[in-house]
DNA sequence: GACTGTGAAGCCATTCACAGCT
DNA sequence: AGCTGTGAATGGCTTCACAGTC
């Protein structure tokens, strides 16, 4: 074997990376070399090169890369080859804007079922979705076999919500702002944390600040 | 002088602590050590001292952190001692969640304007703002002596508001969605990609199956 | 000549381990 | 005894530089 440790920001890089190439593709470009996609999305020639080897051989010496076949490995490795359904528990206003989110739909994620404990909302529409009580988690995620679960609701209220999508055989989780999850290992976890992001640039701009003082 | 380089994931890591701080001041605990910190957000003890050591020496030994101070001190170095006027350019979805996110209001970030192209949104009252039009961008910059705007709309359109933003004296973007900006050196551009979240997602769950099977 | 694939080097972040203080 | 602050060690990611291929 050989695959062994895949560094996060690589994975990060292969989703950016396939997204650029589509544009790419259907500007009808066949070709691409690594310093193009480099240029293309902010990063060095060689980091592409490096991210790409983790995976195999994909390019040709002295030409670049297919662009149709990159995308196509590219999103193997990611497992986007399928569509994922997705569970989205909270229908306030963040809920609301991600079952909208096109960004999710052209990359496969399709959200099966949209969940809140807040009665006035059970039965609302959300696009073509109606907004369902927790207790039909369960019967959702095992209909559609989903193993995503996206979770928008109070952060008081965070962690119950994971329990009841774990236990109800959800193995990957996405949740916003500063919450640490107690889940069983096999449960993937990531964050989204919107305050953190405003707050990595106010610190650049008074350290920037500062700094020229010294 | 002392402080150099900053990584990022430090800053990151600042925010988090922060949050923290205040729940367990709201709790009344006065002292807390750099164990109780690392549990509390899921890092290990010394990178809770290392991180606050880049800034200066805030502990006591034999005894750890008193909670206000910390929490003080934090958010100064974080330039979270003022509040921080911010302009939001796209009414949509996202934009129109993001008017509403408490997570702003909470660490003193205030949004002043809510602006967008479509004449359909314009005038459109979003929490007790009024959407405005494009050109209403810089004298609302000027007026509150905005440095940070938040980007959400199109992917096509990013750029252009970007370049306005800029223009009108804006020194820190939050954008959403795979972007590449062009923009002056001293502007600081932070992203946040809700699609490459969920792929890191299913690239764990295929590749967790894979290497089992190796 | 152009560009990939990759070992080696360099760089940066995290963890270790212990001296220093209370 | 308990816990911070920190130099040293480790580990991991990125860049370099070049051999290999077209």
């Amino acid at each position: 074997m050989k695959a062994l440790k895949i560094p996060e920001a690589t994975v990060q890089r292969l989703s950016i990376y396939s997204r650029f190439l589509e544009r790419l593709d259907k500007k009808g470009v066949i070709t691409v070399s690594s310093g193009e996609i480099a240029r293309g999305v902010g990063v060095s020639p060689a980091q592409v090169r490096k991210d790409l080897a983790y995976f195999g051989e994909f390019g040709t010496r002295g030409v670049g890369y297919n662009v149709k076949d990159l995308i196509h490995y590219i999103l193997k490795i990611l497992g986007l080859t399928k569509s994922w359904p997705v569970v989205l528990v909270g229908a306030g206003n963040l809920g609301t804007a991600l079952t909208a989110y096109k960004g999710f739909a052209d990359r496969g994620f399709k959200i099966v079922g949209v969940f809140d404990n807040d009665l006035l909302k059970i039965g609302k529409r959300i696009q073509d979705l109606e907004v369902m009580p927790l207790e039909k988690i369960p019967a959702v995620v095992a209909e559609h076999d989903v193993k995503i679960g996206i979770i928008a609701v109070p952060i008081g209220a965070v962690q119950n919500i994971a329990s009841i999508l774990v236990d109800a055989g959800v193995e990957a989780l996405l949740t916003f702002g500063p919450v640490v999850l107690d889940v069983p290992e096999h449960v993937v976890v990531r964050n989204v944390d919107l305050a953190v992001k405003l707050e990595i640039l106010t610190f650049n701009l008074v350290f920037r600040d500062l700094q020229s003082v010294l």
